[in-house]
DNA sequence: ATAAGCACGC
DNA sequence: GACGTACGTGCTTATA
C-alpha cells in the first residue's frame, strides 16, 4: 500500500484495486464471506475456516505478488530510499501513536457544553423571529430561500454550481452591514459546528478500557506526502476562536506525574521556499531571524523594516500564503477585499522583492511539463498529468500542485524524518514519555514529569537537525496541563 | 448510500 | 465568458 502510494500517490491504494491493476486478478471478495456493508453484515468469527483460510492465504499471495512488483517500481523510479529511510520506519511509530492515545476529560467541558447549548437555542430564537417564520437554519437550501426569497437582502445572489443560493461564509460575510439576521446565522453555524463536531462527537470515540481516544493517522492518503487523522480528525481541533480553543482543555495528560508539551516548527513552509527557491533576501530575512511577513512588508512596499504597518503586514502575509498556494491576482484580491489591480500590483512587487522565487516557481512548472513530476526534497514524488491540458482550468490546477507540492511535501518528509529520530532517541534513551500526536507541523507529548528537561532537548534537536537547510529551522516548544497552555 | 454545502485544521 | 489558493475530515441535509 505505501509502496504504490510513493508510486501513484494521487491514486487508490486497496488491496483489490491494486490486484485487478497490476496482476490482473479479482480477489475474493470480502462481501462472499461476510455479505454486503450493512447491519446484516456478519462478522469474521462466524465465516467457515476453509472459506476464510483461503481468502487470508489469498491475501497474504497477493501482497507478496504485489511486493515483487512494486520493489522494482520503486528501484526503477528512485524511491526506495524514501521508501526505506522514512516511510517504513514511521510505519511503527504511528501504530504507537495510535496504541497510546491521548486522554480526553469530557467533564472538563460539561460547562462549556451546556453554554453552547444554550446559546444556540436563544441564537436560534433570534434567527427565526427576524426571518418571521420556522425554518431548518442548518439547512443550506431552505435558509438561502430565506435570505434570498423571503427576506430579498441582496437583488443577484450568488449561486452555487448546482444553481442554489450560496450561503457560504464568505458570501454572508460580506452581507453583514445589509440585515442584522446575517452575523447571527454565521454565530449559529460556528457554534452548530462546535457542538456536533467536537463537543458531542468527541466523548463518543473515549475507548472504555484505555479511557483514551485513539485516532488513526493514515499514511497512503495525502497526495503530497502529509499524514491525515480519523475516528476522530485530531489535526482540525478548533483554535482560531476563543470558544473552539476550549475543546483543547479536554485533551490531558495521562495522569498526576504527566504533563503535555507541544513542539512546533515556525513558518517551515516559508523557509522551504527560502531554500528551494535559492532567493537571496528571503534567505537573508530567515538567517537574520526576521518576521518574515514584515521583511517582506517592507521590500514590497519599498520602505523600511520599520515603517511597516499592520495592515502591510497583513497584506505580506496573505500574500506569502498565497504565493505558497500559486495564488492569482483574482484569488488575492478576494482574500483582502481589494481590486484585482491592486492585488495584481502587490503581486508583482513580490516578485520583483524576491526574483528567485518567481524564477522557483517558473522552474517547476517547466520541469512538470519536461518530466511529469514534481519532488520534494527527499525525492517524492507527483505526477501532474493534466501539467500540458487544453483546458486552462485544469492546467491550472496542475501548475499550481507544482508549486505547492513539493513546499508542502517537503515539509512533511521533514518532520516524518524528525518523528523517527524522535522515536529512536526515545527508545535508547528509555523513556516512558510518549509522542502521542502530529499536525503537519506540530508534535504532541505525553510527558513523564521527570524527563521533560531531556525530553524538550531531544525534541527541539530532532526536529530542528531533521535535514540541513540554507535557513536554520527553528522550534517553539510549550508545555501545560492540557493542549491549550502546551500551545 | 451518496452528493452537496459548509466549516474546522495546517 | 467562466474561472479563480494547497492538503485533508466530518457534520447535516437533501436526494436517489
Amino acid at each position: 500500500m505505501i509502496a504504490h502510494y510513493l508510486l501513484e500517490p494521487d491514486q487508490r491504494h486497496n488491496l483489490t484495486y491494486l490486484s485487478e491493476s497490476y496482476l490482473n486478478y479479482t480477489p475474493v471478495p470480502i462481501e462472499d464471506l461476510i455479505g454486503k456493508r450493512g447491519k446484516n453484515q456478519r462478522n469474521m468469527t462466524d465465516v467457515d475456516l476453509g472459506l476464510l483460510s483461503n481468502y487470508a492465504c489469498e491475501d497474504a499471495d497477493i501482497t507478496f505478488r504485489l511486493w515483487n512488483y512494486l520493489k522494482a517500481q520503486l528501484e526503477k523510479e528512485d524511491l526506495l530510499k524514501l521508501f526505506n529511510t522514512i516511510e517504513m520506519p514511521l510505519l511503527p511509530v504511528l501504530a504507537n501513536m495510535e496504541n497510546c492515545g491521548v486522554r480526553f476529560d469530557e467533564h472538563a467541558l460539561t460547562e462549556f457544553s451546556s453554554n453552547l447549548k444554550n446559546d444556540i437555542i436563544s441564537i436560534e430564537k433570534e434567527i427565526k423571529d427576524l426571518a418571521g417564520i420556522d425554518f431548518n437554519i442548518s439547512s443550506p437550501k431552505q435558509l438561502g430561500e430565506i435570505l434570498f426569497d423571503r427576506l430579498k437582502i441582496i437583488d443577484k445572489p450568488k449561486k452555487t454550481k448546482t444553481k442554489q443560493y450560496s450561503t457560504s461564509e464568505d458570501v454572508l460575510d460580506k452581507l453583514r452591514s445589509k440585515h442584522e439576521i446575517i452575523s447571527k446565522i454565521l454565530e449559529f453555524r460556528s457554534l452548530k459546528k462546535l457542538l456536533s463536531t467536537y463537543v458531542e462527537a468527541l466523548p463518543k470515540l473515549i475507548n472504555v478500557s484505555t479511557g483514551k481516544i485513539h485516532s488513526s493517522f493514515n499514511q497512503s492518503i495525502a497526495s503530497t506526502g502529509r499524514l491525515s487523522s480519523t475516528n476522530p480528525n485530531l489535526q482540525n481541533i478548533p483554535i482560531r476562536t476563543a470558544k473552539g480553543r476550549e475543546l483543547r482543555k479536554a485533551f490531558v495528560p495521562s495522569g498526576e506525574e504527566y504533563i503535555f508539551l507541544s513542539a512546533d516548527y515556525s513558518q517551515v513552509e516559508l523557509r522551504l521556499i527560502a531554500h528551494l527557491s535559492n532567493d537571496e533576501d528571503f534567505i537573508k530575512a530567515f538567517i537574520n531571524n526576521e518576521d518574515i511577513h514584515i521583511a517582506t512588508a517592507a521590500r514590497i512596499n519599498n520602505v523600511n523594516l520599520k515603517s511597516v504597518t499592520r495592515e502591510m503586514r497583513t497584506q505580506a502575509k496573505t500574500a506569502n500564503f498565497g504565493i505558497i498556494y500559486g495564488i492569482s491576482a483574482f484569488g488575492l484580491s478576494q482574500r483582502l477585499n481589494i481590486s484585482r489591480k491592486e492585488a495584481k500590483q502587490i503581486i508583482d512587487n513580490y516578485f520583483i522583492s524576491y526574483p528567485g522565487v518567481k524564477d522557483y516557481m517558473d522552474n517547476n512548472i517547466s520541469l512538470a511539463r519536461d518530466k511529469g513530476y514534481v519532488m520534494t526534497i527527499m525525492g517524492r514524488k507527483r505526477y501532474l498529468r493534466d501539467i500540458n491540458s487544453r483546458n486552462h482550468i485544469v492546467r491550472s490546477n496542475a501548475e499550481r500542485n507544482a508549486i505547492n507540492a513539493p513546499v508542502q511535501g517537503s515539509a512533511a518528509d521533514i518532520i516524518k524524518l524528525a518523528m523517527i529520530n524522535i522515536s529512536e532517541s526515545f527508545q535508547s534513551s528509555g523513556f516512558v514519555s510518549k509522542m502521542i500526536l502530529q499536525v503537519h507541523d506540530e508534535l504532541i507529548f505525553d510527558i513523564y514529569k521527570p524527563e521533560l528537561e531531556s525530553i524538550k532537548i531531544v525534541v527541539k534537536n530532532c526536529m530542528e537537525n531533521a535535514i540541513k537547510l540554507k535557513v536554520p529551522l527553528t522550534v517553539d516548544i510549550g508545555t501545560g496541563n492540557n493542549w491549550l497552555e502546551a500551545h
